[in-house]
DNA sequence: TAAGATAAGAGGGACAT
DNA sequence: ATGTCAGTCTTATCTTA
């Protein structure tokens, strides 16, 4: 028996301290949501970090610095644990083996084979977790994510959700609901860039996923939106002050419910940068945010009839509480 | 060139049948 | 389960400053 090896390497380069954009500031590791950002201005330097978690070496012989297999995961369809007979019939010295031997061996081959995936549901996990890791690199997403992910998924398999839908579909949306579960800001729409799914089916499948499965997906707040758009433009932490506390005064005035978190949030931020004098235009914040210009122009004429903002407020800055 | 206005259409939630 | 409806958001296009 031969096991199964998994080589990961890990390389986490980077080339610069400091900051590219405003050359000071250190560069902070934000590992759940995947980005380096800048400590001073907020400017995300990378949002594709790699993975930094622990690699799995041999310890048992104090010379043998060989990296092994990966610890044990719900990422892989046998959980990582799977031992195969390898094809080749040579024996452990490299000499071949007996006719009679390799006889033995092919016999023991197919019982082998035949007591893995080979039940539908493993089938399907093998292909699924093939694609899950593909859309790990691509999304650059932790592996705490993606174990959420792979748990998720096979739930739904137990719950015979899969009837019906794609295995991208499905992965998409059981992606989606790990990251929403984990707070990791991912929308729809980037996974459907990167998966080939359209956002309306991951969507669907991401409903039946979270009634099915009773799923507990913390409601994202609008506030964590701001931090995300003004992370991504580079905003200062004046005018996220800001946004936040148009935020807060608009949700006061009670006319939220049914809006997108992420329009108010790109709005709120708008309008901060407006008064703060930052030049971002619409089109800036609706391409960060993965909303349209026009629904900042709606949100925005809404907050300003409830706050009673003119064209000008800005002139009214002190009133705001942020210098 | 950015911002504003308008219209058409898509998709989802609430509700009734 | 299916249909309808009001409200939201997106896409596209034109106008205005």
């Amino acid at each position: 028996m031969v096991s199964k090896y998994h080589s990961r390497t890990k390389t986490v380069s980077i080339t610069q301290d400091s900051c590219m954009r405003c050359g000071r500031g250190k560069k902070v590791t934000d590992v759940q949501s995947g980005e380096i950002v800048c400590s001073n201005c907020g400017y995300v330097i990378s949002e594709r970090i790699e993975d930094s978690g622990p690699e799995h070496r041999n310890f048992m012989d104090g010379q043998d610095t060989s990296r092994t297999g990966a610890a044990t995961t719900l990422s892989r369809h046998d959980r990582g644990l799977a031992t195969i007979i390898d094809p080749y019939n040579k024996d452990a010295s490299g000499k071949p083996l007996s006719s009679a031997m390799k006889t033995t061996l092919s016999r023991l081959r197919i019982w082998d084979s035949r007591t893995q995936a080979h039940k539908s549901s493993d089938r399907n996990l093998k292909i699924a977790f093939n694609e899950l890791s593909k859309l790990k690199d691509k999304l650059g997403l932790s592996e705490s994510t993606i174990e959420k992910t792979a748990y998720i998924y096979r739930k739904a398999l137990e719950k015979r959700l899969a009837r019906g839908r794609s295995i991208q579909s499905l992965l998409g949306a059981a992606l989606f609901a790990a990251c929403r579960e984990s707070e990791t800001p991912r929308t729809i729409k980037d996974i459907e860039q990167v998966s080939n799914v359209r956002k309306k089916e991951l969507a669907k499948c991401y409903r039946v996923l979270v009634e099915k499965l009773d799923l507990k997906i913390p409601v994202i707040s609008a506030v964590q939106c701001i931090a995300r758009i003004a992370n991504q433009l580079g905003v200062s932490e004046k005018s996220k002050r800001l946004a936040v506390k148009i935020l807060k005064d608009y949700e006061e005035s009670g006319n939220i419910a049914g809006k997108s978190p992420t329009g108010l949030a790109a709005t709120a931020l708008y309008l901060a940068c407006v008064n703060t004098g930052e030049h971002f235009s619409q089109k800036n914040i609706a391409g960060a945010s993965t909303i349209t210009e026009v629904t900042i122009r709606n949100r925005a004429a809404d907050i300003r009839r409830a706050l009673n903002l003119d064209q000008k407020f800005y002139e009214r800055n002190h009133s705001w509480g942020v210098n």
